[in-house]
DNA sequence: CACGGCATTTACGTAAAAGTCAATTACGCC
DNA sequence: GGCGTAATTGACTTTTACGTAAATGCCGTG
């Protein structure tokens, strides 16, 4: 495990522009070390970014990414806190398992238009 | 099955405004007939109304939306088109499926997170 | 018929999430 | 120690997906 990464070779990896790694830590997602003013991004940062990327391709917004990240920090030390975060914790798989359903329609409507597709094919004496 | 829906019923049902409705119109996402000027929703395009519902919950823009809405149409005629269609199909699904493995690790990843607080009431002393 | 209430059209506004551009600044190396 | 490459900052721009406001139309009811 290397213990640091430059911008560029994150922005190589996760194909996105040293803007959006830039903006992402205005943002406060991702908090990269300084070497003088050059960012220095430590595995930890890296595997945030990894976490943005897929939030953002479940279609969440920069806001909601912050509050599954927090959610996977280190818990609260107070009760209050604590349960607090449980029902946050619970109302986003609640969200997540609506995506899994809305998914598995779609999926399953993509089969059919495909299955139409192909009989059509069919039909035409083409041999798929 | 009823023949037609108003705007308003519509948006109550999907929790969604008029100008959002009319917006999608403008989009050619659906196309409502009309009795003077006042639209008139038809099933079909209460249906459709459903999908556009179903995959902005699914992160997609309404381009992809429109380009999912138009594989669930009837397949085209013409051999070379079908083929195109197929392979579209095809790429929306790998789509989807990239999402359906972000979802699952989010989801334990989530599991994993809400496991912690827990045991951190269990620390605390907290019957949960 | 006047009125309340919903619909429509047109036009402008805006927040989120970056993209783009220009002007520095710093680093590595020969 | 000069030079090219890479990084930074700040300002401005763009796109998407609607929101909002103003002016007007239509229609059933009392």
């Amino acid at each position: 495990m290397r213990e640091f990464y430059t911008i560029t070779e994150l922005t190589r990896e996760f194909g996105v522009s040293t803007r959006t790694l830039r903006f992402y830590e205005d943002e406060g997602l991702v908090m990269p070390v300084r070497r003088g003013r050059t960012r220095l991004f430590r595995p930890a940062d890296r595997h945030l970014i990894k976490q943005i990327m897929r939030g953002k391709r479940l279609g969440f917004s920069i806001n909601e990414i912050r509050e599954i990240i927090q959610m996977y920090r280190e818990p609260p030390g107070e009760v209050g806190q604590l349960k607090l975060m449980i029902k946050r914790i619970e109302e986003k798989r609640e969200d997540l398992r609506q995506k899994r359903r809305d998914l598995e329609e779609t999926l399953s409507e993509l089969d059919g238009a495909e299955e139409a597709c192909v009989e059509r094919l069919a039909e035409l004496g083409v041999n798929t």
